[in-house]
DNA sequence: GTATGAAATGCACACGTGTGCGTTGTCAAG
DNA sequence: CTTGACAACGCACACGTGTGCATTTCATAC
């Protein structure tokens, strides 16, 4: 059943020297005659012999592994994270670990705590909103990176976009194309994104001197079905938004669902701008204005952070990272 | 920098006794008081004691580790399929551990030998069509399923799907729809999933008594760019075809992409069916004809002929699983 | 021949967890 | 009081790897 791997006692044995020599061997050692290094090579590879790292993990005392928490990996944002994280880490000699949270308290902890099991030397998450004291506890001995989100229950340092300058933009981009009645379906102002991509939205509209009507305004959570419903109420006001900004790119998956079923021509009779920028947003037609998330930016900046933490060459308090989205125009917002 | 983390032995010397009644008394042992029980519980929480996997993973033999080799977690049908399988790992008590291989050979060694290091106590894994031996020989100590393709150099299930039932029918409903130059994008036939879907669009031309004009044929490698510059040629053949069949979800965006740059119009001058039945199919507009595959399926299949071989009941012989994909007929083929 | 040193290798332990086996303490039956 | 039975716990080792230190071998210098 369960399989005997070959290890460096095996080797020793094979070759009739103790197991420190091969390890020695392996390990490029000085010390060790050439002949003996060569000998070692060559026994280990016809062994199939593979390093045990949880034996490695134990003698030192860390592992060369960082965790990533995101909500969920279909999510394109994500899984797009995911990819470039992962690649750098490779780079930095780690190796990336996944797990998804679900956007679910309890499964988050279920799954750091997987994450702190495995002795990972540092954490990269998207905490959920509701995130629990234990989880936060869980977290406190490693470097972690709040990615995206941040919750006041956690320390370390932030990587962030700017919300509020990228919303503001967007509204902007649609008042000044004579919009006065424009939807806003965003996430619950408890998820910190939430509350800052509204600001955007107010903002504009103050600086515009437009007064919002609440009955634009849909915050829920974000999953594609509430998107979805959220934007087929906003549609039911009357009179009816002439623009709709959708703040979140399941909501937008959701949204844009609401609104071919209405069957509304875009951009004619409803001008949309979304959020998150997959593939695809260029082959809807007419293609979609969104607002373009920095992830290879914010990658950067993140796993930088979390590697000089876990180097000790970072400074004591608190670092945080903004990066910024930009509006990509397409034709979802032409005149 | 690199924190030190509490071990049982420091719950141990917290409440003076011995490490083995500590280690005994989390694990729920008989031999144990119940007050013992109870004092080493309280002390584990107040010191937050997290277990060490490494250690763990030592004493018994094995890693409650699955792992997934695949291409690109960014591709819509492989995050869905890393999704469903971290969660049935879950529920079985394994943890998923998930590598990119990017179709590259010397990634995909270098990442199966990752998982390898790590104990994996099974992969699932999509291998590239240049499989090194070295790769085969890592992964022959452990159950392994092949996932999607199949490699001759792998032993161990196989959890596919008829694709080239699913083209046959994709062609067929073309054919049926009158066309008779039908453009043909997939991927190289010596990906075996390639030649099997390849084989079904000629089948059905075969049993329509139409011959194959080459030139309507592309066969190239899985990336979005090969999928925009096939489509691109195909549409400048004369006569052009009429329809188009894209047998992959890379070369689908890429397709979708030259078609909307030739400026024609779906389906009137050319309908179109794509491979994979991602979210955003249904926003098109027309709605993307599309062979849905079948995810949940075939990870439930997969999952439970690895956790039969790590669990050491299953037969002797290689099983193999073939899931069937359904046509999802929409817009971009209507009539 | 002996001392000196360098090169090459073996010995023994540590890391954290779990378990077989021996030991202690307690209580009841003889 | 002795014996046995049983509950509760400690001792010691194993898993695979790496490293400090001691040991061996061998050549060179005195």
């Amino acid at each position: 059943m369960h399989q005997r791997r070959t290890t460096i006692k095996d080797i020793a044995v094979h070759l009739g020297i103790d197991h420190s020599t091969v390890s020695r061997a392996l390990n490029d050692n000085p010390n060790i005659s050439e002949e003996t290094k060569h000998q070692v090579r060559q026994a280990a590879l016809r062994l199939g012999y593979v390093a045990n790292a949880s034996a490695r993990a134990m003698r030192y005392n860390h592992n060369a592994l960082i965790g990533l928490a995101i909500p969920d990996i279909r999510n394109d944002f994500y899984s797009a994270v995911a990819r470039a994280l992962a690649e750098r880490c490779n780079r930095a000699g780690f190796q990336m670990v996944l797990v998804n949270t679900d956007d679910h308290p309890e499964v988050e902890y279920r799954q750091v705590r997987a994450l702190m099991e495995a002795r990972v030397a540092g954490v990269l998450i998207t905490p959920t909103p509701e995130l629990l004291d234990t989880t936060a506890k869980l977290l406190a001995p490693v470097p972690t990176v709040q990615f995206v989100r941040q919750s006041p229950k956690l320390s370390g340092d932030i990587v962030r976009m700017d919300d509020t300058r990228a919303m503001r933009e967007a509204t902007e981009h649609l008042l000044a194309q004579g919009h006065k009645r424009i939807g806003y379906v965003g996430t619950r102002k408890d998820i910190n994104v939430g509350q800052a991509r509204l600001n955007g939205y107010l903002e504009a509209h103050a600086a515009a001197g437009l007064a919002v009507d609440e009955r634009y305004l849909a915050l829920v959570s974000p999953r594609q079905t509430f998107g979805s419903d959220s934007v087929a109420r906003l549609l039911a006001v009357s009179p009816a938004p002439t623009a709709l900004i959708i703040g979140s790119s399941e909501l937008t998956i959701g949204g844009l669902g609401a609104i071919q079923a209405a069957g509304l021509t875009i951009p004619r009779e409803l001008a949309v701008v979304g959020y998150g920028d997959p593939v695809w947003c260029r082959l809807l037609s007419p293609s979609l204005t969104a607002v373009q998330l920095p992830v290879d930016e914010m990658v950067e900046a993140a796993e930088a952070l979390i590697l000089d933490r876990i180097g000790g060459k970072a400074p004591a308090g608190a670092d945080v990272r903004s990066c910024r989205p930009t509006l990509v125009v397409r034709g979802s917002t032409a005149t």
